[in-house]
DNA sequence: ATTTAAAGTTAGTCTAATCTAAAAATACCT
DNA sequence: AGGTATTTTTAGATTAGACTAACTTTAAAT
């Protein structure tokens, strides 16, 4: 079935809270995720729901069916590819990627989404480090963790972001950090659980607890 | 002012039309064109002239502004800036380009389209031949004829084809013509005005006047 | 167990973009 | 010039996606 890009977008919004949440997304909660009225969510779940792409039941909550979470893997993995190819392509940087591959995604063809993942040679996370789908929907898995689980003494080099917004990429560019940083755990301040942090071997910063749950790492 | 995609496509329409016809573009032509309702072309006219984007006479037709026509042009610029991405990078045929880039080039950011073109290297003609404005809106001019004007014994080069319909795009690959070919005219045929051509200086085709029509060369 | 607050739904309206049917303007023909 | 054909416009409806205001259901709190 064809499906408009606001169907799209509520597929993806449902896909993304379900993730973060750990249960079925309601009503108000895609409404501040997509930015409309509850009243227009209620209108699009009965759309959506009719089309069976989500499981709807009155006052409960949605989860998307099997078939409504392919679409979104899909849109998923061609928001990412995008992101990829405007970052190592078009060198446009990380927090500009993700408001055009916002456009980018809803242009429909399969053959353009896997000729793209073959000229970016099939790559298995985007600028942000998140995961990229295969053709198959199939995401890679990956060892890691959110800095505020390391311990004092550690190394470990950042392979993600939990949080895309401009303004915090912005502070890390302004503190040279992106993915592959190396970071070395110095200390660990209990009182507000923030972290004292030698950058790439040489800057020494303080990082709040709220930066560090956000960047994920892996030991090295 | 923020364009919606099918004012833009309107737009589109209007400026191919008067560069075909070389006159203001009516209702009904606009309606062929965009595969409407003559109706529905009346209702966009009259918004598209609140905008300022053209000058439009109950009954008359219509011609674009000068912002009107900067903002058509801009959106080949978009176009033809994809098509060259999908075939030169995404090995994608000259009939499959089209669609694809139809939805491509609504993406708005100027920023993404001045990119693309420094990616691309600045190409000054798509994959169909047809120039590319530049950023200030500029084609680039060239000489070139129909082949129909070219005389026996005249060799010459394909630049570029009139007509972008698939199943003649296709034609030419089963002739094995594709931009860059070198014709040499052995004979014209006045009774059907049709051309013996040498191709490749390799095998001898009989070429319709309809085709010869459509096929823009240059002697070399 | 009521009351109150929060969340969700219904009803009615709006805009963009389309349609059909009918009316009006223009063009064409002898 | 008058009549017919064509083109264009108007009028009224429709659909997707949004809104506000009002109502209903569920959850929370005393």
């Amino acid at each position: 079935m064809r499906l408009s890009s606001t169907e799209e977008n509520y597929l993806k919004a449902i896909y993304k809270i379900a993730e973060r949440e750990k249960k079925s997304a309601s009503t108000n909660t895609i409404a501040k995720y997509i930015g409309t009225a509850p009243a227009s969510v209620t209108d699009m779940l009965k759309r959506l729901a009719g089309k069976q792409l989500i499981n709807y039941e009155k006052y409960k909550g949605v989860t998307l069916t099997t078939y409504g979470g392919r679409e979104a893997t899909q849109l998923i993995r061609r928001h990412r590819l995008w992101e990829v190819f405007l970052a190592s392509k078009l060198r446009f940087s990380w927090e500009a990627v993700h408001d055009i591959a916002e456009e980018l995604e809803h242009v429909k063809s399969e053959e353009l989404v896997n000729r793209l993942d073959a000229f970016l040679d099939y790559p298995k996370f985007d600028p942000h480090g998140d995961p990229i789908p295969n053709a198959q929907g199939k995401f890679t898995l990956r060892n890691q963790m959110s800095l505020l689980d390391a311990h004092p003494g550690n190394k470990v080099v950042l392979l993600g972001v939990r949080e895309h917004e401009t303004s915090f990429l912005q502070y890390l560019n302004g503190l040279n950090i992106s993915l592959g940083t190396e970071f070395t755990i110095k200390a660990f301040n209990h009182f507000d659980k923030s972290m004292n942090i030698l950058i790439d071997h040489t800057r020494e910063t303080l990082l709040s607890e709220k930066v560090c749950q956000i960047l994920l790492v892996k030991k090295i």
